[in-house]
This record gives C-alpha cells, structure tokens and sequence, in this order.
DNA sequence: ACACGACCCTGTTCGC
DNA sequence: TGCGAACAGGGTCGTG
C-alpha cells in the first residue's frame, strides 16, 4: 500500500492528535509483526509526550519525551487510524475493534490512534533518538526524493554502472527514498522510458529528466492525499484520489492517456511485480 | 558489489 | 455458487 506520498499523508493525519501529546497508554495485542516489536514496548511508551512526528522514507519516526524513536513501517497493508473523542475528531468515532488492530495508542485529550495490518509485513521498533538515523533500517536508504540531494548530478553519477533496469533501480531505496511500484510506473511513463530499459542504456540526459518527474509525481500525489487502493485510508479515514490520476498503473487494455499516441497500455512482470507501461510511448 | 529469487502473512479477486 | 490459484502498494535474506 504505502508508498511514500502515503506514509506522508498519514503524517499530516497524526500531527493534530499526537504532536505534543501526551501517550497515556499503549495496548499491545501481540509480540509481532513481521519481526518482534519492541521489548517492553508498552512501559517504554506509555506516559511520554511526541515531541514531533517525522517521516524518512517510507519510514513514521515519533521522536518521545524519554529520549527515545518510536520507528513505525506500515509495509503492505498497514494502516493507522485515529478513531476517539478528541478535538477535530469526528470521524470514525465508533470503530469496531478488529483482529489486526495489533497496537493501539491511547492519546491525552481521548485520541485513539490504532495501527491496523492483516498482512503484518509492518514494523515497529524503539531507538534512542539521537541515533534513530544510522538504525540498520534507515542507514543505507538513499536521498529524500523531495529534498535537495536528490538531483541531476546524483542520480546520474550514482545509477552510472549499473546494469539492472530502471524500474529496479528505482524500486531500489539505496538509490532514492520512498519510491514504490505504483509511482515508479507513473514516473517511467512520463518519462517515456520503458520499465524494462536497462539503465546502462539510457543517456544520462533521459535519467536527468527522471529528476523532476519523480518530484512532480510524488508532489501531486501528496497533494491529493495519497492513492487509496483496495480500502486503504488516510489516517482520518477519508480516501486519498491520487489513484483517479494514475496514467498506467492498473491501466492494462486501455488506450493511453499521453495526447496523440494511441498506444494500449500493457502489464508485465518483473521480478515477480507487475509493472504497466505503454510499449507505444514508452522506449 | 551487485542482481535476483524466495520468503514473510492474510485478504481479495479471478478463472474454471 | 464454490473453490483453488493468483495476486497485492513492503522489505530482508541468502545465493550465485
């Protein structure tokens, strides 16, 4: 589900009920998700305040009073919602509990804020906060597609060499923060690049351009809330509309969308994911 | 160092 | 309608 426009309007959803909140109390329904959480995650949380809720990649960081990083990764059916009585909530008010609520976090003020995720490819872990950067989770990501590193020279300079392909390579978090399936295929068919080109194949001129594409593409997504796939949510509950903009993903069969090419849009596997793209426009 | 496949787990959708 | 197969937005790990 969550790429990185998602886990970013997931964010702004929490920041009026947890930023400068207090955790009162934190239910922990089972030992693990995809790995174990925390030991003795509930005493270490329970009782400290979010001084601020950040994001690196796909990554939630909830920086807390006691010196210590909440990290929180949603992988592929995560879902955090805030149900409760507090200010400003007037959604979700009466959710049934579910059987993969697996963490709820109960917030001063009446903010109940639960993580939800059937799959359990999530994760949870507690660091210090002055080293929640070099976590093994985090060191080796790459630049932040919307902050400054990210730039011609970078990606030209770091994708010279190398012999997969570009939707691999840009799948690949050592190369760029927070890119995943859906928005790697939007981004190549802007581009007009073939998810299948080998990146030894393409100018640097054409990865160059892939720059400002990605930003443009993960802005606007951000923009519109996210895309809301299958029932995904934004943290309120409301369904982000990106996806009514997705110009290949899900696309197969139909005509593209690009003025004058008149091509069909196709799916195919790589590496056993899907990607779609528009043989027609995209080379 | 790099690239690829298998794997993690559950729910939903597709095809017969 | 029923049932198994295929598939799903994530990342990690081992292998060659």
């Amino acid at each position: 589900m969550p790429e990185l426009p998602e886990v970013e309007t997931v964010r702004r959803g929490l920041l009026p009920v947890m930023e400068g909140t207090r955790i009162l109390r934190v239910d922990v329904n089972r030992p693990d998700l995809r790995r174990p959480l925390p030991k003795r995650m509930a005493e270490r949380v329970s009782g400290t305040r979010v001084m601020s809720l950040r994001r690196r990649s796909k990554y939630l960081l909830a920086d807390l009073s006691s010196g210590e990083t909440l990290l929180v990764h949603l992988g592929m059916s995560g879902r955090i919602l805030v149900s409760g009585e507090a200010p400003g909530v007037f959604r979700n008010r009466h959710v049934m509990h579910d059987r993969h609520d697996h963490v709820v976090f109960h917030m001063e003020g009446g903010a109940r804020v639960t993580f939800n995720d059937p799959r359990r490819f999530g994760a949870m872990d507690l660091v210090a906060t002055e080293s929640a950067e070099r976590h093994r989770l985090l060191a080796t990501i790459g630049p932040e597609p919307l902050g400054n590193a990210f730039d011609e020279v970078y990606l030209t300079r770091t994708l010279k060499g190398r012999r997969t392909t570009i939707k691999a390579a840009l799948l690949d978090q050592r190369v760029v923060a927070g890119l995943g399936n859906i928005y790697v295929c939007e981004v190549l068919h802007r581009a007009g690049v073939s998810p299948t080109r080998r990146v030894s194949r393409l100018a640097a001129g054409r990865i160059a351009s892939l720059v400002p594409i990605v930003r443009d593409v993960l802005f606007e997504a951000i923009a519109a809330g996210g895309s809301s796939l299958r029932d995904y949510r934004q943290a309120d509950g409301e369904l982000g509309y990106f996806q009514h903009t997705f110009r290949v993903y899900g696309r197969d069969g139909e005509t593209c969308v690009k003025p004058g090419c008149g091509g069909r849009v196709v799916r195919t596997a790589q590496s056993g994911r899907s990607s779609f793209h528009c043989p027609q426009c995209q080379r």
